[in-house]
DNA sequence: CTTAGTGTACAGTGTACGTGTACAGTCAAC
DNA sequence: GTTGACTGTACACGTACACTGTACACTAAG
């Protein structure tokens, strides 16, 4: 049973791997696929599965545990606990408003039809509902 | 005529500053806000209104150029030109999905509330209209 | 106690980002 | 044609970051 939440991430991109594995296991928790009380791998065996050091791996653990998301103990592993949401900054949202809209220019400079992007903009909307 | 396109960064940010001004010039491009035939503020013009040095903002502007927007030369400044759009890479799709999912599980985590993201994502579908 | 597992601390290496400085091209004034 | 004030470019440097290797410390089972 806890081996279902599978994560990838690309050695090649430019954005750092500990940063990938930070966001790849949020994105697990947020979406409620990752309940508290799950236990995460143990560094070294997830780094073995992403092709890293177990040290990129520990860091993005610890700052997964600074965030809220993770009981993180010595010799005992890594587990996934309860976590009331913080209260929303407002100075955050427009620095997150300006990343979306990066991100969508990127995706239209790079050629993905408007229509393409849309259908994603609402498939990411639906997914808030749950 | 040329001031109005005014582009802002934030130096605390984490993100690289010549990578601020790569993704704001784009938005801008992107939008229509900088047709072909426009000429952008020279380098250190704007490094001095952005507050960084100049060589940051010739870095950003080479890449810029490199995307194919701008065409740059020396001592003539920098030049907004037509660009058609590249053929989309399906394999690069995958990947800008990922990112959308994690920038939402950020906004997620740091207690943006669902309805307010929900209207951010609808917002964006809308000015692809245009 | 021993052992095999866990996470942690820290020094070393390569790379990226930002800057300072010197250089080279362009154009208008004269 | 020369000058001068503008343009972008090249390169070396300092600093910080990402990643690794190695040694360490804690925990639980045998």
């Amino acid at each position: 049973m806890p081996p279902p939440a599978k994560i990838r991430i690309d050695l090649n991109s430019a954005v750092p791997a500990y940063r990938q594995i930070v966001d790849a296991v949020r994105v697990l928790l947020v979406e409620g696929a990752l309940p508290p009380g799950s236990e995460l791998p143990s560094v070294r065996r997830l780094a073995m599965d992403l092709g890293v050091h177990f040290n990129t791996v520990g860091e993005a653990y610890r700052e997964l545990a600074a965030e809220g998301w993770l009981d993180l103990r010595h010799g005992r592993g890594a587990t996934v606990i309860a976590r009331g949401l913080p209260a929303a900054a407002p100075e955050r949202l427009q620095e997150f408003r300006t990343r979306l809209r990066s991100l969508v220019a990127q995706m239209r400079a790079e050629g993905v039809p408007p229509a393409r992007i849309a259908a994603e903009l609402r498939s990411l909307t639906e997914s808030l509902k749950s």
